[in-house]
DNA sequence: CGCAATTTAATTGTGCACAATCAAAATGTG
DNA sequence: CACATTTTGATTGTGCACAATTAAATTGCG
């Protein structure tokens, strides 16, 4: 019922703190959870309306958009909805197999290349893309988003993505081929 | 290496369908999914720096987040923790637990009210705040995002959380209690 | 050809999110 | 007081993300 969104962070200044001043970790603080938690936030709702409208289909969100891989690919490896998908085969190797318990897809090693497993579809799975054709129409009029404002958002995701894939990959395993001195620094100068 | 983010959705058709013509699907297909994936990019790349970012006080990110409730509030029943971070007891039971075992934090029935259990801090959790108070503002820097980024970025995603959560709220569970004739509309005049 | 490195996928284990169920205690009602 | 409801938290089971390891097959090199 709680219509608010209360910040998990809200720390006693409300509208203060405008100027760049010393206050620095309390901004950052804010700066960093605020994001951090409205963009989980976002994400779970995301997960919880998927939720809904997918389980007349039988299918989770994940689910789904291997489904949508599948329906728009046609039969590929699994290394392909990897890629498409960001997802590694410790994800896709459990949610293939439920998918091929649900009957909507075969698993089948490739002639060619006894290493890959190829996925295709079932008749069911083919068919089911009868029923998931208002999905996105569904989804998308929930989000009350024009263009514009998708278009905002993605931009903002995008960038913070990227910098944020930047960071953790300069912070994680630096350890050095020849000389790994610093610790304490490691402040960015670029 | 890939430092593009190929979207898994990327259809044929680049530039085109900017009229709301009868191609309503396609265009809904890249709006929602493109947005519910890069949302998911986003927060798998937060979720990753601070895993790197955390590993040295060997906390993950929703153990960070329930320390930092306790640095802020001190002791505190679970219920509250729950409220503040939006979690439920099944998330934060065995999460609490390992952090009993980590050795920060004691779990310990009311006196007053023998339901609640209530989350203190033990010295050595206390003492982890000395060195968790650089992480705000590492995360921060790592985004890239100014003050104004930041909150045009947590204004959308608040934005989309409320229509997120009404909608699952409207067509999750609509057996209406005495008509549920009503179809369409079904607007809440609360 | 023989053998190491690489690729691909599976497997295992940890942690989080969520739904469903249960138990204990307080509260409300007849 | 007896009984249903509510609240609080734990428990269980499913599913996903990720790291680490393993296995099988291919590739590269001497």
């Amino acid at each position: 019922m709680w219509a608010g969104y209360p910040d998990p962070m809200d720390t006693p200044h409300p509208g203060r703190v405008d100027e760049q001043g010393e206050t620095g970790l309390d901004e950052a603080l804010l700066l960093d959870s605020q994001i951090c938690f409205s963009l989980n936030a976002a994400s779970r709702a995301f997960a919880a309306l998927y939720r809904v409208v997918l389980k007349d289909l039988g299918l989770t969100y994940p689910q789904y958009l291997v489904m949508l891989v599948l329906w728009e690919d046609g039969t590929t490896p699994v290394k392909h909805l990897g890629e498409r998908l960001r997802l590694d085969s410790g994800t896709l190797s459990p949610l293939l197999k439920r998918l091929e318990a649900a009957g909507l897809i075969h698993r089948r090693r490739s002639a060619a290349d006894e290493r890959s497993v190829h996925i295709h579809l079932t008749a069911e799975g083919l068919a089911l893309r009868e029923q998931a054709c208002h999905v996105p129409r569904h989804i998308a009029a929930a989000t009350g988003f024009d263009r514009q404002d998708a278009r905002t958002l993605r931009v903002l995701l995008t960038r913070l993505t990227g910098a944020l894939d930047d960071a953790a990959r300069h912070d994680e395993a630096p350890p050095a081929p020849a000389g790994p001195a610093r610790s304490g620094g490691t402040e960015e100068e670029r």
